[in-house]
DNA sequence: TCCCGATGTTGACAGCGTACACATTCCGAG
DNA sequence: CTCGGAATGTGTACGCTGTCAACATCGGGA
């Protein structure tokens, strides 16, 4: 009577080769990553994961997606913290949210950050495809932003180039703290932050935000 | 005669092989670089590459740092092309061209971009080390807001997180401009870097920026 | 001159991704 | 109920990889 669309033999592989080849990589790193890894922890033998994945990089495209399945969902749990109603200034707020739960995110698990975001093939369909039925990141930013427009806070020619910078500093700043670039022992976000919606919400409004939150 | 450290039998191998590293992983992507190859082409064997790196991390790890002094040049070039003298605004001018010169270079040359930042574990030094003596990429946008601060443009608090706010923004156009989100088909950067100036400068400066140059 | 250390080579091993052929299990048509 | 094909998992094999140990070669200082 269960009707997950593959749970014949074994009870959805596919989804436990995911999960598990999440946590290979969160705990012991993308080199610690391999097809047979996985197959081994999992149970099954090597070439099973070959009836649901077309090789191992397609593996790795899902757990890219599982990843941003995630971060969606901590962005909108962020935003739901922040505001039960949202109007007027609570969207920035909301706005901050989700700068903090995207950092968050990228600091608590970051090889599997890296490998969301540090990919070059990505589906070029319009969005992309989220793991679970999470909007993907992009939209929940969006929404932030249309909240913004809605509320009067910002015009809709502003938004325009919204979109583009704030989801630009943030992800700058997540990468960064990640490691590579002489910034990765860091200063704190939340000055950058205060920086992002002053940017987003005009010159006019530069006092307008609410005092940058404690942490 | 010569005194290169080490010019032994090969003739400066090392270099050979990080040069040619970084012309497959540019050429062929990251996925088609390994020891192997890269001494194929070189016509050495395989383990003559372990006299000079450890183990294949090293390799890569030369390969970055190749990478950062192949950066930081090309920002350096792009601030003298702007300026002979300079002073006031002329300052301004140079950190948008640097701007300009990173994310120029992450497209240009994506694959090594992303080996350069994209990795884990970097020289737990003050300052990262460079091929070429280059200074790295940082020390060039500390020179340029040092700049600012000396023409007086901006005051030296505002300097503070400047260069956190500013790295930020532009790496994280540049990694989301490399394909990982939705972001891939990108808006201009122009706006971007306006906004990123506007930042630096406080919000009473606003309309001091020169107008978005051409392109 | 000769010898030692720096450099490069050869051979070997385990682990990887993946192709091919085979075994097992599920489910619907008769 | 049976039975056959499709969906799913297994066994075996191949070439490639990173790396180790032992050996060969060279060049410069005693």
């Amino acid at each position: 009577m269960k009707k997950p669309q593959d749970a014949y033999h074994h009870g959805d592989l596919r989804s436990s080769l995911v999960e598990e080849a999440v946590r290979v990589i969160e705990r012991e790193g993308l080199d610690a990553f391999s097809l047979r890894e996985v197959a081994r922890r999992v149970g099954v033998s090597p070439n099973a994961a070959y009836r649901h994945f077309e090789d191992k990089d397609a593996l790795l495209s899902a757990v890219a997606a599982h990843g941003l399945g995630m971060l969606s969902r901590r962005m909108r749990e962020a935003i739901e913290a922040v505001s039960v109603r949202g109007a007027g200034p609570r969207a920035i707020a909301n706005l901050r949210a989700t700068g903090r739960a995207y950092v968050a995110f990228a600091l608590a698990k970051p090889e599997l950050f890296r490998v969301t975001f540090g990919r070059q093939a990505s589906p070029p369909g319009p969005d992309q495809t989220c793991t679970n039925g999470e909007p993907d990141p992009y939209r929940v930013l969006e929404g932030c932003l249309d909240a913004l427009v809605e509320a009067s806070v910002i015009s809709p020619e502003r938004r325009a180039g919204a979109e583009l910078f704030a989801w630009t500093t943030v992800h700058g700043y997540a990468s960064l703290a990640l490691g590579g670039g002489p910034l990765a022992s860091l200063e704190p976000l939340e000055p950058v932050l205060d920086l992002v919606i002053d940017g987003v919400l005009g010159p006019s409004a530069t006092s307008a935000r609410k005092p940058a939150a404690k942490r």
